[in-house]
DNA sequence: ACCAATATGTAGCCTGTGCTACAATTTGGT
DNA sequence: ACCAAATTGTAGCACAGGCTACATATTGGT
């Protein structure tokens, strides 16, 4: 009943956009693998991500549970509506945060390495002004 | 000895920046206490988190077996010089990561809010970008 | 058709980070 | 000085997310 603080009201927010932030990975990833091979395999997925093949299939476990995803044995992954809307806001968020992080001046290569970090800590506000942020600069300098 | 993908390595790194984010946090929380109050105690530390004290202590243990803090029982935490570099280069960081927020745009709380899980992500070449677009930023509009 | 290579899945381990419950110590008010 | 409250510390649990080792299933080349 005491006031949380608004400090530990923030922490406790980074965390929990820290405990999406796999399954935001994996949703954006799968999407991608079925949109460009047809397919999503646990192998590939787990060579993308740099983690073991075990780690994956868990992982990807943890995304059926949680209603992002299903898949058959020994067959490939897929997404379920609520997985496929998730890789969409993911994918359009990140293309947003590399994007704005360009137009700030970073260079490409740390543009992509840190918003794949970036990106799970963005709020919906945070989200609007990058848009607009970017809509006025590259109607300032066309 | 196959080349790892680039997005492997991508993903790898913010693997490592997560790893490092709770002693960042730490570390400037510390800093503050330290400077604010002239003692960190664990059950400060805890409420300015959000966490049980339990939890906090445990948090400090691996500060200390990582050589960032030191502590006597039932006294107040302290930082090491390493400890106090990171706080240091943690604070200034989570500034320009705010700065850099609000001069595109984003209302003062989200940014706040954002900041605490965006600075773990910031590479150096990033923040050189930010402040160099802070500069031209405050030059452009004074 | 078969066998080897590949892919998938399972088991069991570790660490980090949360928690609650309980024990021990210190502190402060009377 | 003493006792109660606050603080600190410990024990033990859960879960996420890494790993290796091993088991099982599928696939493809001969
Ligand atoms: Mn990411
Ligand atoms: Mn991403
Ligand atoms: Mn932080
Ligand atoms: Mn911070």
């Amino acid at each position: 009943m005491p006031a949380e603080t608004s400090q530990a009201r923030r922490f406790g927010k980074t965390r929990a956009a820290q405990a999406q932030a796999l399954l935001e990975d994996y949703a954006e990833l799968i999407a991608d693998l079925l949109a460009c091979d047809g397919e999503a395999r646990p192998t590939d997925i787990a060579r993308r991500l740099g983690v073991s093949h075990a780690t994956a299939i868990k992982t990807i476990g943890r995304l059926k549970r949680e209603g992002l995803a299903t898949s058959l044995p020994y067959r490939g992954v897929f997404l379920t509506p609520a997985g496929e809307a998730l890789a969409n806001k993911v994918r359009t968020r990140h293309r947003l945060v590399v994007a704005v992080l360009i137009a700030i001046g970073v260079p490409a290569e740390a543009a992509e390495q840190d918003a794949e970090g970036i990106e799970h800590h963005i709020s919906p506000a945070t989200l609007r002004a990058f848009s607009a942020f970017l809509k006025q600069y590259a109607g300032g300098a066309p």
